[in-house]
DNA sequence: CGTGTGTATTTTGTATACAAGATACACCAA
DNA sequence: TTGGTGTATCTTGTATACAAAATACACACG
């Protein structure tokens, strides 16, 4: 979740100093989605705090926070393992992701700002630009962008929190989901949609794309599972 | 969250060992909502480990827990706070939860088995015997049953996670709140058309009724923050 | 051979120790 | 008095130590 720990946000002086725990949190959780712990496997704490040089006890305390997030298991005794996600997890969280993106859409429509409307739409022709070189990660990289910025303009910190919640545990589907160039081009083709329907701060509209939207991407994944 | 700690489920022969971890984990998740920890107000370790007779590793793995749950801020260096929720921080809630109640509201219609849907009537019939009494403290935890039950219909664990996340944030709130005589009777009566369109399986209509529910909420607690 | 039982080894859970940082406070100077 | 500086004290962060499980494994017995 966004994991409440003040990051004195908005202060350019003060010195960041963050936590091992923090850290490690952030360490494990690329290592998640990147792949190099496979879901379903144990987390070897041992090995790992080796390898990330800390204690056993901030390594621990970032076990407890992943666990809370949804992306590790904690079984009693027994150790950790990568959460794995069943088809039927993917499918769930995509039918929520899509109601909560449904809501950011309409509320984007009319909280958002006419530079922060044209920010999104800047961001989206960059996507095009990449799209136009096929040039897959980067691409994968701003669509993420996209979508939380989208939830940004929302101005729910409730809906922004649980969407980068659920979009942190999809997250390593999608990475590897090689999706078709076909889905690729109708993914680009909805954005456009989106787009437009932000433009024109229909919100209705925009909302009824972001489901559908949604909808898509699970038979675009359904898969790769 | 809920928090992703493998408790044997059905399985009755194993006996549940709880980690302290877990344990402190509740504990003060019930402190925090029973208003022994006020919110704002800085968590004492060293009192509370005393109290809890437990060791600072436990708690602290615990705080990280209820620090991703968005129960407690912790602050580098200085400790950690019960979070405080602002107007805004409720009304995104809300915002939320009406969507997320809404959708679970469509699929029950669709999903739940008979035997639940009346499971869930009786559990209402309770509550109505409970309003006739004005047994508030009952009803309040009958009426979060309730809506836990609905999300569980839905047959979505994704929703059921998040419904219960923004429940245990708001649960200190609705619990102080104490709704006027019309406010309550309102509710019992958005209650009474809920568990008619559940009966009658009219998805589209439960999901609306959900939604004017949440945001009826918003009113009745409005000035209880 | 397979199965079970007891023991050794590893892993996990919790407590404690130590270090580093923040806070409180006393004392001095203007 | 007020403001600032240095020191003492208390809190927090991290590492380690110890205890309790769980797992792996070897050996005996059927």
């Amino acid at each position: 979740m966004s994991d409440y720990v003040d990051h004195e946000v908005g202060n350019p002086i003060a010195i960041k100093k963050e936590s091992l725990h923090d850290q490690v949190a952030t360490r494990i959780r690329d290592l998640i989605v990147e792949g190099y712990l496979e879901p379903g496997s144990r987390i070897d704490e041992g090995h790992l705090i080796e390898q990330l040089g800390v204690s056993r006890t901030p390594f621990r305390e970032a076990l407890r926070t992943l666990a809370a997030e949804g992306l590790v298991m904690v079984r009693p005794s027994k150790g950790s393992v990568v959460r794995k996600l069943s088809p039927e997890d993917v499918f769930s969280m995509l039918e929520v992701l899509g109601r909560l993106e449904q809501l950011a859409g309409e509320l984007s429509c009319e909280r958002a700002t006419d530079e922060e409307v044209e920010a999104l739409v800047r961001l989206h022709n960059r996507m095009l630009k990449l799209y136009q070189k096929r040039d897959r990660m980067p691409y994968f990289k701003l669509n993420q962008e996209f979508h939380t910025g989208l939830a940004a303009l929302s101005r729910n910190p409730t809906l922004q929190e649980m969407q980068n919640n659920i979009q942190g545990r999809l997250k390593r589907i999608r990475f590897i989901g090689n999706n078709s160039a076909d889905a690729w081009a109708a993914a680009v083709s909805e954005h456009e949609n989106m787009v437009e329907a932000l433009k024109a701060r229909d919100g209705k509209r925009l909302g009824g794309i972001m489901a559908e939207h949604l909808r898509k991407t699970w038979e675009r994944v359904r898969d790769s599972i």
